[in-house]
DNA sequence: ATGACAGGTCAATGAACGTTCATGTGGTGA
DNA sequence: TCACCACATGAACGTTCATTGACCTGTCAT
């Protein structure tokens, strides 16, 4: 029961938000009513958080094992990568939006851990493509402009790209998880300007 | 007192979201008392659906004026598009992400026309995409693949990226808005292949 | 059989919510 | 000067909120 409080939550977080949501609805979800949460949870700010914590236990769990599929060639880890993000953020875009959207509601310790976990993600991306651009493998030079695209600026942009596939992505749509997965990884690769990973 | 209402609303509405966000929050940070807002709007609801309509109207228009200023060429076009929309949500980040992202909160029709905007918005994008790669000046074709990455998911990467710069950036931070409009605009040309706009 | 216990119900709590309304007031055109 | 109007007030309205605690019930190990 625990755990089906957390999927029918995490369901009603996505579609309505937290504040929005009340715990009578959660727990009409799961057929019982409001009082029974409090034996699985201390309040409703903790369903929110065990939420986020399991969502993000399992990103970054899948974004090390892409690092590693990856080799140490940064383009090939680059695409695993965003590979990886792509397809945990439509797989399970559920979590995955109320994680990157929600956390505003925990209390100020537990929003920090959130944001904590956030920025471990963002520095995989950032130290693949500071790899990548001193092994020559990227091109990011703007010859219009005169300094150099910054490296957090690019990674943010990448993981904007994936995370937010969560947003529009239907399970039952035309494109599949792993192929959208597939075109992102390769666009992620035209943006940073690097060849072909098979080369 | 109607436009400082609408100025304060956004603001709480982008820290805490909608529905966390009372009237009396409102109205206290204008500094007046509750029952004060309805001589001005008709419901908390209606507070919202000004912001989002001013928004969409003046974001629209922003894309009006770059797709001209692109010219007839594609790659320009697409490049002043990416440029205008990264400005808007950085200099306007407030309202831009209350409206991607509160617009659940309003009632089923004016819900749809904050959706009708959107879609506009995507197929202005999916336009100019078309006609850079029917012009051969983009190239969307991932050799690792059997089948040519989708219009339609190109636009929603670039579109995510430039719309949840919003989200994490900072006027008082490193990179000013317009400099990040810039490099956005060269991110986005290299994620569609396409050469140097000067050439 | 019995006791413990996990996990449910039900009623009640005080606080906060959006909204209404009668009332007060300061400024403005006639 | 006076009527009017725009706008703010503060007290209420009914509803919903998260949370609590007393109670019930089925399932176990002993």
């Amino acid at each position: 029961m625990s755990r089906r409080i957390l999927d029918e939550a995490a369901r009603l977080f996505y579609e309505d938000g937290f504040p929005a949501t009340s715990v009578r609805k959660i727990t009409a979800a799961c057929g019982v009513t409001a009082g029974s949460l409090y034996n699985h949870y201390g309040s409703k700010e903790e369903v929110l958080y065990a939420i986020l914590k399991r969502a993000h236990e399992d990103s970054e769990r899948m974004l090390e094992e892409g690092l590693l599929r990856g080799g140490d060639r940064a383009d090939r880890q680059l695409a695993e990568l965003v590979r990886e993000l792509t397809l945990f953020h439509t797989e399970r875009r559920v979590e995955g939006l109320v994680a990157r959207t929600e956390w505003r509601h925990l209390p100020p310790e537990q929003a920090r851990e959130v944001l904590d976990a956030q920025r471990r993600v963002r520095r995989i991306f950032e130290r693949t493509l500071e790899r990548g651009l001193s092994a020559g493998r990227f091109r990011l030079s703007d010859p219009r402009s005169t300094r150099p695209v910054q490296v957090d600026v690019v990674a943010k942009a990448i993981l904007d790209m994936c995370i937010n596939a969560g947003q529009w992505f239907r399970p039952e749509g035309a494109v599949s998880a792993r192929e959208l997965a597939d075109q992102y990884s390769f666009l992620a690769l035209q943006l940073v300007g690097a060849g072909s990973p098979d080369a």
